[in-house]
DNA sequence: CTATTACGCTACTCCTCAGTAGCGTAATAG
DNA sequence: CTATTACGCTACTGAGGAGTAGCGTAATAG
């Protein structure tokens, strides 16, 4: 069923390979294009001629590497990979200046960018619970687990007090729920400001560190 | 355009009405089932079979009634009304008691339900800016509103530091987008402990009255 | 009663879209 | 060179779904 990578580049059943290669280099223009579309209208109204045309592939070239249209946005699902702050955790000195990194990150092309083509994401999750899964384990949960051990470690650092450990897991929620619903809700960009002001009016707040 | 009411009952252009008359009663039913689709799937993959199936309408006399699915859903938006507490601001002495009564809210059916029917509503606004706008104009910003005018009162009430006015809008917004997020991920329904750790572990002590 | 209008039903049209078939051509291996 | 396989293209199938036509029947007014 997962028909994501067709051949292996080796241990082919007959041949390695004889003839005309696979363009390679296609696939990664093809899976950002899906990303952007998935972005721009719901995963229901992006249709796999979409796709063509803004990458000029034929569609039928498309069908030749992922059998599906979930097949297709589950691999640009998975070709997002990772935020890279999983694998190296800012580190600023400050509680607000690593969670304003983690907003800053140009992690799939930036904030704004960023949070639409989560939304983009969260539409193709409803339509089935595999891509759902997908989406959830390798994309949602290690983003929100970055805001997580930031805070985490600002208790190590005894910028937090320790007893408000608790609040930790609502708290790590907070950026990532507040800025898809303002995306959501209020159709338009999403300026830095209210990233900021989620920060400064709620998060650190919370946290009794602000001037209350 | 908006077809909502074909015909007045006074003033028709012929006559005032002879014949069978409409059967009104089928109405609220018709659009009660449309939101109850709507919060089972998204906006895309509900049919107007499914409406008249569910109903046991046929799906001629619902186009009778509304033009298009669209003119059925916004219909279905408009049919939900206010939430009550817009009318009548929830007094119950304390910050935490008024917003604990506002998710407590029976309006659409209680927490859980009113939760996925906001989901459903949002995903039926990517779909028409007309739609988005009442959805937007009727349901969600009346409904932040009434969280906004209970902080704001609080002030009133002495309950919170006026200093802290500033905060009030972007903390209006907490509980709706975090239980908005937390049903679009975790799938699954939202239990009242989730919206008691929203208010304990993040608004209250956004407003210094926890016990940090 | 008749006239009128709504209802439910079946069957249809039209369109979009996922996925496929087949062909001519381009790129590689040997 | 030939053999092989991928590509782009055009054209197609088939399903699903919005919206419509027409008919027989039910409910009202007069």
């Amino acid at each position: 069923m997962a028909s994501e990578t067709p051949p292996t580049g080796t241990t082919k059943t007959t041949d390695p390979h004889a003839g005309r290669p696979y363009d390679r280099s296609g696939d990664a223009l093809i899976l950002a294009a899906t990303l952007d579309l998935l972005a721009e209208r719901s995963y229901e109204r992006v249709t796999l001629d979409d796709v063509a045309a803004r990458t000029g592939k034929a569609k039928t070239t498309i069908y030749r590497r992922w059998a599906t249209k979930d097949d297709l946005v589950l691999a640009a699902t998975r070709s997002i990979g990772q935020p890279p702050e999983v694998a190296e955790l800012p580190d600023e000195g400050t509680l607000r200046s690593d969670l304003l990194a983690v907003v800053d990150s140009p992690w799939l092309g930036g904030p704004a960018r960023r949070i639409v083509i989560f939304a983009g994401l969260l539409s193709a999750a409803r339509s089935s619970p595999a891509l759902s899964d997908a989406i959830r384990l390798e994309i949602t949960e290690p983003y929100v687990d970055v805001y997580r051990r930031i805070l985490e470690r600002a208790i190590d650092r005894g910028e937090i007090p320790p007893q408000l450990a608790s609040r930790v897991p609502i708290l790590a929620d907070v950026i990532p729920a507040m800025s898809s619903h303002r995306s959501s809700t209020s159709g338009g960009v999403i300026h830095r400001d209210f990233f900021v002001a989620v920060i400064d009016d709620v998060l650190l707040p919370a946290l009794g560190a602000g001037a209350t």
